[in-house]
DNA sequence: TCCAATTGATATCTTTTGAGTATGGGTGGG
DNA sequence: CCCACCCATACTCAAAAGATATCAATTGGA
């Protein structure tokens, strides 16, 4: 059966044209190169090399069966190289499930670092809403997610990844639109749009701080994604508090302002199924961690 | 050091995920593939599969690698596969040089035969002038020649692979145009067109023909392409005897009568150094034989 | 033309290593 | 809780790769 061992002696004979000499590049004698090369060439079944006991020379089937044998030496190290890279969260692939909102925080400026550490290393990001992010997460189509106070599940590993401020949201023509200084207590008349009570942590959350201010919130609506909460606001629908960074994302015909009182803050969290979990996926996290 | 077993082997496990199965499939026993899967994944430095004793899965660097393993041992089967069937003479290159006026005889008819039978060669036509045929044979840049009446050379071996007759040319106001049996004694006061004497010895076996019958020709013009002589017999500067096969190449202003009495037969040889004679050439002549 | 030097092939012995057998340990199912 | 299944380990054996010594053949130079 043919090994890699007869392509390297091959090839060392056939760059040499002189088996004393490729046995000695090699470093083994040269009775046993002759034997390889013989096995060799009965296991292709024709000669590979023309010998005189003077001049070595490939014959034409050696001619091509040189340039394959190179090749395959080639690829069998870069197989052997990028195994490794992989093992070691070099090189690879991952594929990261988040939130438009979420690329303004410190989860874009980490992308850019990570491209820049791991170069070889393809991160792809997928924009997602959050239940079919959990749901890409299960299937295997994504390594990571980020969410912003994700429901607990058993099936996945749940670490904070950065902590947030938040931040009040407020129509340019609301009443409270040119006060500087806010506390929560008094928007207890106000409508609120909140994020979805039943799957988001950092809605319920967001409750006990207004309840824990003396009132409970009027929702109007509720939505999925973070970023709706500000353009709801700016038709009109009521006020919000969303994250600080999902602020960045500027909209016209609204006003952002700081609550006053107690600090109220939000968490972004990893998500990842612990059997998928790969080397890569630490390397991300502590970028971001560096970040944040 | 990294072999091709190693590589079977592992393609095995991960084909059935499962080190028993596997071992049954290759024919070994358990242990020894268990070995083997664990010298590979020292050799290339990381974990390839992730094993507990009840279930066996690759890893993200073990499916990279199983991708790179498949196209190594596929490349290996078929580089075997081409050295072999070059070694048979059922693939290859062949560089075949031969003048223009040489494909209308039983060479043209070859060379398709050949694309047939031998698909996986790659028949290269190089048309070229005599002389210039000689020099690239030396230079290795043809694997063989076809030539009428090659001059000796030590270097190359020439066989005859065709004999073909020969037809007098004359031009269409020629007095002997009409007449239908003309024999070579007829043509004693006639201007010839030829050979270059110097280097074809069919052209010195034609002057032979035509002392024979009494005379010396009375030659104007020597050239050195055979096909070359039609023209200028159709230029009117004299006449000529030239392979059957030439006037195939229909030309206008021309007439073609047989030569009466003694046969008179133009030989043509082919030519290849004898240390480059792959197996390759034997067929290819075969061939030719077979048409003419 | 002949001798010496060089090179590949052959023979034999040694060492390495891959394969087989026996067995242990851990996990999932009944 | 025990049994069965599966992979890992330990040990032995055989096959094959490698080393040494030697032969045969060819070439270059005297």
């Amino acid at each position: 059966m043919m090994e890699l061992r007869h392509l390297r002696y091959f090839v060392a004979v056939a760059r040499h044209l002189s088996f004393t000499a490729a046995a000695e590049s090699l470093g083994v004698a040269q009775p046993p190169l002759s034997q390889q090369i013989r096995d060799l060439e009965a296991e292709v079944g024709t000669a590979l090399f023309e010998r005189t006991t003077r001049r070595v020379a490939l014959t034409r089937a050696g001619i091509d069966f040189h340039a394959q044998a190179l090749a395959i030496l080639e690829k069998s190290g870069e197989a052997m190289a990028r195994a490794r890279a992989i093992g070691a969260g070099a090189a690879g692939i991952v594929n990261v499930g988040l939130t438009g909102s979420m690329l303004a925080g410190p989860l874009g400026r980490a992308i850019r670092d990570f491209d820049i550490a791991y170069p070889d290393v393809d991160l792809r990001i997928h924009e997602m809403s959050p239940d079919r992010q959990i749901a890409m997460l299960k299937a295997g189509q994504t390594d990571i997610s980020f969410l912003r106070s994700p429901p607990p599940d058993a099936d996945l590993v749940s670490v904070r990844a950065w902590r947030e401020t938040v931040t009040l949201v407020l129509p340019t023509g609301h009443s409270l639109a040119s006060t500087a200084v806010i506390d929560l207590a008094d928007l207890s008349q106000e409508r609120f749009v909140f994020l979805r009570l039943s799957d988001s942590l950092f809605a319920k959350y967001l409750w006990a701080c207004c309840v824990e201010a003396g009132f409970i919130p009027n929702i109007t609506h509720e939505v999925v994604e973070a970023a709706s909460l500000t353009s709801l606001v700016a038709a009109g629908l009521g006020i919000a508090i969303i994250p600080e960074f999902v602020a960045r994302l500027a909209h016209a015909d609204v006003v952002y302002r700081p609550v006053a009182g107690k600090t109220i803050s939000a968490d972004v969290h990893a998500l990842w199924v612990r059997e998928r979990a790969g080397p890569l996926i630490g390397n991300f996290l502590a970028l971001i961690r560096a970040e944040a």
